[in-house]
DNA sequence: TTAAAATTCGACTCTCTATTCGAAACATAA
DNA sequence: TTATGTTTCGAATAGAGAGTCGAATTTTAA
């Protein structure tokens, strides 16, 4: 048996592996790193990583599904406010914007993982795939609705949200210096960029 | 010595295993694709690749390198007109539209491939990235530009480039189907999200 | 026709690294 | 203290795949 004290001490250690394998998952990718790797910057044997994952792969989506788990549950509470799409878009946006003023390294890799793993790790819809689809469809719908209410433009709904997609990682992140995002600086390029046709 | 015929087989020879490479390159990126299934796909011996190609990597790299040349060399000729910065920026696009439209497979590795390869193969400052580079800084001053005359709103430069470059793969594929923008689509696209300002 | 050059490739080597094994060290609780 | 469970890790295993080698095979040009 185990107890509570040793599942919280297990859990600790895990998150040790999980902060030490994303340093070196961000700079070298799921391919170009090693266990070993990964084990020297956590300080544990490489055998003892597999105590705590059955595999390296394991690591990578934990990390993908613990993060957009997080991201899904910081927005859930904000999002069925639906009488100012706009509004509750950027509080959304905002929301996001905060979680990744705090911990950006975990947060641009979220956003950039997807698009670099191989795709035999999509197999089976993993979990964070759910709660990333969730999170677009927010997005899509809360677009949608303002666009009814007149505050944001008329657009072709797949463009709009192909365009969503490819701003995604560019609105948290600048340029190369991957500095966050104020929030003051999100409402204007939303504003500007997508249209300011309500009242704010 | 080798006659200019005997050159040009070579090239074609080439050509077939860039081919080849481009297509399992896609589907499995650089690590995870094998020299063996590239050789199987170009229909040569594994040992023939490297009489043409030194690595793996040159091969992944040179598909870059005429890719982005191949850009870079269709809107130079266009990019002079500076009289009206809007639409030379949608010619521009439309260009880039058009060879997509040609080679999907190959256009969309070229815009996806930086993002996904390892960062050691930046190193030495690539042929392909200087073609980039310039093709970046072609629009940010069109849009510059633009903006002085009107014919875009106001907006902050970074923010601006950081949309472009998010834009940019959404730009010319639509969604899952990844099909191609149609020139008629882009232009609805460009006016409704960059803005209308002047005449087109 | 034939020697030299160009091309091809099967089989091999060699390295790298994910994963496992089994034995220690440590903690717990009776 | 001791038996049992938990955690750790150094050392082996094993497989994959990049790149090489040397011997064919084909082409060229005299």
């Amino acid at each position: 048996m185990i107890s509570e004290r040793q599942a919280k001490e297990r859990e600790v250690r895990k998150d040790q592996i999980l902060e030490s394998a994303l340093k070196v998952f961000k700079i070298n990718g799921l391919d170009g790193t090693t266990m070993d790797e990964i084990a020297k910057h956590a300080d544990f044997g490489k055998a003892t990583l597999y105590y705590y994952f059955t595999s390296k792969e394991e690591i990578f989506i934990e990390l993908l599904d613990r993060g957009w788990k997080t991201i899904w549950e910081s927005i859930e509470p904000v999002i069925h406010e639906h009488d100012k799409p706009k509004d509750t878009f950027i509080n959304a946006l905002n929301i996001i914007g905060e979680l990744v003023r705090n911990d950006q390294a975990l947060f641009e890799f979220l956003f950039t993982a997807p698009q670099t793993m191989p795709s035999a790790l999509n197999e089976g819809k993993p979990i964070w795939k759910g709660y990333q689809t969730k999170m677009y469809g927010v997005f899509q719908g809360l677009l949608e609705e303002g666009m009814i209410k007149k505050e944001f433009p008329e657009m072709r709904t797949d463009l709009l949200m192909r365009a969503i997609g490819g701003l995604f990682h560019g609105l948290f992140f600048l340029g190369n210096e991957k500095k966050p995002m104020s929030r003051e600086t999100m409402e204007e390029f939303i504003t500007t960029f997508i249209g300011n046709y309500g009242t704010t």
